[in-house]
DNA sequence: CGGATAGATGATATAAGGTAACATGACAAG
DNA sequence: CTTGTCATGTTACCTTATATCATCTATCCG
């Protein structure tokens, strides 16, 4: 992946604000494992690892890129490793996949079931998830008028984050 | 193929209906054809052809499936070939990305200024595009308040369709 | 305990999607 | 006719994703 493709976001701009990372980190892993152990749901190592992975960079990941970590805790560095835990946590709502980016990113609402909606710095590649479930209601008439059964939306903006945005400006 | 109309989508234009196909490639390339005029964009052979495959298909097409269609008609053989016309096509809206199908697909609504939502069935991956510009103002709100600028907003919908909700039933 | 079953992991191989870079060709402006 | 611009073609390569088969490991049940 090129610079050009692919530049990297500053860790801390995550939603575009700074926060407390390492316990936004510990939040959210003791919050999955909670979760799996209610509803039964094995987060294995590999699994977690992963979750912990996307947490602790903060931004979309390609799978490719988590494998490489992965493999350095010591896991399998065949893409299915990645491929298949990155799927058990955008399964169950831990990760989403950023279609734009074919990328990953650690879920910043855990718990909230919600469909994601993200907007995406196209000079940083920052990713933020847009707090609230936008779900656009023509989308749902259209939808009710063909006949189409909605079963999940993917909604990605593109545009400029307020700190490139900045830069630019100066 | 259409113009500006009532909130109620018209069901041939969403793409889960019949119509009368060869005339909708017909008229398709025809507008195409005058707006390039108008707007002195060059509607080489390649990007005419490109178009005319994405048209013909109806349905979201790979870019490699595209590529050996114009290769069949004496055009290029490698990748490029098929990316530059697909950007062409995608840069001036006469066709779309699915970014959830990584494929592209001929605009339905072509002329009319868009930001294109799509229905996608996760069975037959038949695509259609949604009649009305579909933004979702939650997102816009979010984007204002954190100092997101959006300049493109992609918006798909999976789910199944009616032809194979039907079938699913019997 | 011992075997059956289901789910998870590992490794191989390959498919599918996408770009960089450079040479050639068409064409219009000067 | 030269120069600049844009389009096309080709080589070479990179990134993303899946199919498949083998192995392992928990869990359930008799
Ligand atoms: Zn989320
Ligand atoms: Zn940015
Ligand atoms: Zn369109
Ligand atoms: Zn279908």
């Amino acid at each position: 992946m090129t610079s050009a493709r692919n530049p990297v976001p500053d860790p801390s701009a995550i939603g575009f604000a700074a926060h407390d990372h390492a316990d936004c980190v510990e939040t959210a892993i003791a919050a999955a494992e909670a979760r799996c152990a209610a509803e039964k749901l094995r987060l294995t190592p590999v699994r977690r690892r992963a979750l912990e992975i996307l947490l602790q960079e903060h931004r979309a990941m390609g799978a490719y890129a988590v494998l490489e970590k992965l493999n350095e805790s010591g896991f399998g560095s065949q893409p299915p490793v990645a491929y298949r835990a990155l799927d058990f946590l955008v399964a169950h709502g831990f990760a989403h996949k950023v279609e734009r980016l074919n990328a990953f990113v650690a879920c910043t609402r855990p718990g909230e079931s919600h469909a994601p909606a993200f907007m995406i710095c196209r000079i940083c590649a920052a990713v933020a998830e847009a707090g609230a479930t936008v779900a656009p209601d023509a989308l749902g008439e259209a939808a009710e008028a063909s006949g189409f059964t909605i079963e999940r939306t993917v909604v990605e903006a593109e545009g400029i984050c307020p700190a490139c945005s900045e830069k630019a400006d100066a």
